[in-house]
DNA sequence: CAAACATATTGATAAATCTCGATATATGAA
DNA sequence: TTCATATATCGAGATTTATCAATATGTTTG
């Protein structure tokens, strides 16, 4: 989350997306994680549904950026 | 946590100590959470070892209260 | 001091979570 | 259509967490 926040400063640039605007693809956020292809792919496909992340389809890549809207709720509850 | 916040609207008037200045005893708060005496015991334990809770005897009693202080620093981090 | 009460600690078990490898599915390229 | 790549899903093991009963410790009161 923390991340991608500002995915310039923590991603390399897509090999065919110019942007960020849907933030950064599963295979960057699964190698800096260092967890496994598949703990990874559950893990956003859990926080996509439950509303933190939001994930939009470019060709063979899925690409995640945070879900501002959802988040404030969360914090403004912890808060 | 929440009830802690103001514990007149939560919880009974203690026998002996006629203000919440320290907060509620443990035996209260076990018996609105419905867990055991060892598992909330153990749980407040904790919660004062991270910070979240001030605790303060008075003879048998121990009395928990927020600290807002640390609770601060943590929902900044958080949000 | 002994009994009674409040809280703390210990040891144990069931359930949940983390994480993976293997496999399946989707998609663009050859 | 087949291959290579990206992502998703499944099944399973190891670890962690939640929770308790039993027991120990601390404190007041008779």
């Amino acid at each position: 989350m923390e991340w991608l926040k500002e995915p310039e400063k923590h991603f390399p640039p897509h090999e065919t997306l110019k942007h960020f605007n849907d933030g950064v693809c599963v295979t960057y956020i699964q190698e800096k994680t260092e967890l496994s292809q598949s703990t990874i792919s559950t893990y956003l496909t859990n926080m996509e549904k439950c509303g933190l992340l939001i994930s939009t389809r470019h060709g063979k890549w899925s690409y995640l950026k945070r879900n501002e809207e959802t988040i404030k709720q969360f914090t403004d509850f912890l808060t």
